[in-house]
DNA sequence: ACATTAACGATGA
DNA sequence: TCATCGTTAATGT
């Protein structure tokens, strides 16, 4: 996805749909777009939980990281992407550093007006409902994936991951990750991710080149992800 | 067994 | 030149 501004993003995010003009009016003044480059953080761990962020163009990853400097990332969000409602319906301390890992912008909703559009608008706070659910079932399933499935199936998840169709509507086939960067996604180390990547590309999932993979055949990535 | 880290050379941008 | 990739060896659980 190539949002190259804040009205197309608006435009293709589904939670838009039913607000009222004079609503998406003053979500649209109220909203802020940053640009960040790669490897830059977007938001530090244990700061306020300010805004409900979108995700224009590039990509963020969503991640903790230990006293040991050990990083495990937990969510990587494709452009389209709307996260962040957990810690500011919380009021809490974000529990994550947000890092853009290519050039991307960023829209941020302050939270105050985030507040209002869940009060003000029904149809947001339904929408607000069905994506909180998504989430938790994707972390369910998640879960899952690591306790019952292989190393294969756990790369594959994570993949697919980024092309769940509520939480990420609009994810790119091709996707500008490293296979470092994989390997923190799935929680393996590269060697491993490598190896496995190449599995994925024999039996007709994706394609393999520098720097980035092409998910070819999705069904197929899912299928495996369930544990085919 | 099988994953991890470390290390190496090869190669793409 | 630097990041990334593919591979191997040593090590740990």
């Amino acid at each position: 996805m190539t949002t190259t501004t804040l009205d197309a993003l608006l435009a293709s995010s589904t939670w838009t749909r039913q607000l009222t003009d004079a609503q998406l009016d003053r979500v649209r003044f109220d909203m802020a777009v940053r640009p960040f480059a790669a490897g830059t953080t977007v938001c530090a761990r244990a700061t306020p939980s300010a805004h409900w962020l979108g995700v224009m163009d590039g990509m963020l990853k969503l991640e903790n990281i230990t006293e040991a400097g050990k990083s495990s990332t937990f969510a990587s969000v494709p452009a389209g992407a709307w996260f962040g409602e957990g810690a500011v319906l919380k009021g809490e301390p974000r529990p994550y550093e947000v890092v853009a890992l290519r050039d991307s912008a960023v829209a941020f909703l302050p939270r105050s007006s985030f507040m209002w559009l869940l009060e003000d608008s029904h149809p947001f706070a339904l929408w607000m409902v069905g994506h909180l659910n998504a989430r938790l079932g994707h972390f369910v399933a998640m879960v899952q994936n690591q306790r019952l499935g292989d190393i294969t199936a756990q790369v594959a998840y994570g993949l697919a991951g980024l092309f769940h169709s509520d939480l990420y509507p609009s994810t790119e086939r091709r996707i500008t990750l490293s296979q470092e960067e994989i390997g923190r996604l799935c929680g393996l180390s590269r060697q491993v991710v490598n190896r496995t990547l190449q599995e994925l590309q024999e039996r007709g999932a994706l394609r393999l080149s520098y720097g980035s993979i092409e998910v070819t055949d999705l069904d197929v990535l899912k299928a495996i992800a369930r544990g085919g």
